[in-house]
DNA sequence: GTGAAAGCGCTAACAT
DNA sequence: ATGTTAGCGCTTTCAC
């Protein structure tokens, strides 16, 4: 019943006269190490091919407790940004030998956390987790880990394990200075998922930017408790309900950026000329909307590359001696003009 | 230096007292079975709790040639449409203790041979692929496999394989049938990746309602060889020069509208006072667009659920007798009328 | 009620 | 230049 019935190194070496090691030697390109000879080995060679055989990799990790899979645990695979993320390590990995393993999270710690101790139980030879990113214990506890493990986007720099982000500080506060330089002094801020280190580090931003400028901060200006568009459109009725007076909207996410103008239509505000927009995560689309919108553009792919290009390394010196210094990358992210911001008089 | 000194059956027998046949079957639920005594048992399950135990994965594949894991192969994740069928797949497939292994074949014939060979190599339990759809012998040589794959979304009904797709012939004809009944007789269709199975099925229902309603079938009207934005634009451009007459256009994804949008813009035309738009793929942001899309949507999530339903269905019965009958799916699509058609007088 | 032993497919000492 | 053997961690037949 089994479909293919599975070759193995004890059929092969059987059906060659030769003992399964010269099989496995021949076949794991030792030929040469152990002088095997040029004919045994061609033998081996050509059945091999000739039965499409390639060493069985379960057993293969089982022996040497290596299994060339690296687990991958991402928070929304749905949501583009990730999945721009997701689809570079997926590349990449590949190009090394590994194959991925998916986790998504759904943005739920609780399946986060059940996610990473699954993958370490498959025997994964390391991980890449984007965390939901509102706690950070369950993943301190990987602290020794730390050479197989690195954290993308959503990061906490203090855990001890190394990680790969945006800029995030510097994408809240150039948004919030392009706003400034406008003229726009009541600029509210649609933060996402409460909590999360990414919306966090960008809120901050934007108050650094507020308070070099002299503009008083009003909490009361920062709204909100999801990524996703509903959210946005809600978040958007509200602000507008309680501070009608502001001129500007800074959104954390593209789809925040959509509900707000989903609402912003509603209530009859035109973009920009009644209020201004600037949205976080440049994608294609939103140059065509309407009014096309400036963003803070982030590279998802660029992210997802260094990343693997980090754990490779460190997988690479797991055993050397000296503890690596501390690898946090944080790249650079870019303010794209279009035509969502208006110029106050 | 390994990280986590692994626990084993072995080591908890040493430890308790017992056999590793016991332990094991306390641990797989099979104390009754085998009347093991209620205080033996609840000694292991007390002492595997505490020390965080769960049996290797690696191991337990090799001996009983199940690995819990199935194997997804996409055409490309960073394309929303499909990371939503792989986010629902994950999300379905972990609910029933199995593990995804994600491969990406970039809408690449040859990376996608690979992965399959790849994947069974690696002894998952079924496979859920999304093919780049241009070629199906590759896929036709698993059809003994039948009941451990199924296709999704670019599947080939005659091949013996499972599958479930939209009901893209339909698609194209509704989409059709809605610019005719607003007049429009010189309607283009962009239609992405030449010789993909789901562009050709439209193709057809877009010919089918033009035929139905006596509109002559022009090949000149049909252009484009990918999927993305840039190939909508590029293709518009050729368009609007060599057929000048057009007054609609439908494009075969979200993408390639896209960069219809910004060709049409570039020559001055309105959408759509002077040609009209029908996109395939509603995503969110096709509502906000300027201006905001009709669109003939399909259910992402709804097919990846259908597969994953489909593909346990079927390895359950793996050994079961009689060859379950076909197991084909279209599931249906729906037009969605937003503001990018224009009533001719 | 419990255990000993074989074996899944592979690699790495350790022979020769 | 090649083979023998042990063992990775697990389940399962067979034995008591």
């Amino acid at each position: 019943m089994s479909p293919r019935p599975q070759n193995s190194l004890k059929r092969i070496s059987a059906k060659l006269g030769v003992s399964m090691t010269t099989v496995s030697r021949v076949l794991s390109g030792q030929a040469g190490k152990y002088r095997i000879s040029e004919e045994t080995a061609k033998a081996i060679l050509d059945y091999a091919r000739k039965e499409n055989f390639t060493p069985n990799p379960i057993a293969k990790g089982l022996r040497l407790r290596k299994t060339n899979t690296i687990g991958l645990v991402i928070a929304d695979v749905s949501n583009p940004f990730f999945a721009s993320i997701a689809s570079e390590i997926t590349h990449t990995t590949r190009d090394h030998g590994y194959s991925i393993i998916l986790c998504d999270s759904q943005e739920n710690l609780a399946i986060e956390k059940q996610s990473i101790e699954l993958l370490w139980n498959r025997q994964v030879d390391g991980m890449i987790i984007c965390p939901v990113g509102q706690s950070s214990e369950h993943l301190a506890r990987y602290a020794d880990e730390r050479r197989r493990i690195v954290l993308v986007d959503r990061v906490f720099p203090d855990i001890g394990l190394p990680y790969v982000s945006s800029d995030n500080f510097s994408g809240g506060k150039l948004a919030t200075e392009h706003l400034l330089d406008h003229g726009h002094r009541r600029i509210a801020c649609l933060q996402g998922l409460r909590g999360t280190i990414t919306s966090q580090t960008r809120v901050k931003g934007y108050e650094a930017a507020l308070t070099a400028c002299g503009v008083p901060f009003d909490p009361a200006l920062i709204v909100g408790d999801s990524f996703d568009e509903q959210g946005g459109y809600l978040d958007t009725k509200l602000l507008l309900s309680t501070s009608p007076d502001i001129t500007a909207i800074l959104a954390l996410s593209n789809l925040l950026a959509l509900g707000a103008l989903r609402a912003l239509a509603e209530e009859k505000r035109r973009v920009p000329e009644d209020v201004s927009i600037i949205a976080f995560d440049d994608q294609p689309f939103l140059a065509h909307l309407s009014p096309p919108l400036t963003t803070v553009a982030q590279s998802a792919r660029a992210m997802g590359g260094a990343a693997v290009k980090i754990l490779f390394e460190r997988m690479r010196v797991a055993d050397a001696a000296g503890d690596a210094n501390k690898a946090g990358l944080l790249l650079p992210v870019s303010l794209i003009t279009r035509k969502s911001v208006h110029q106050l008089s």
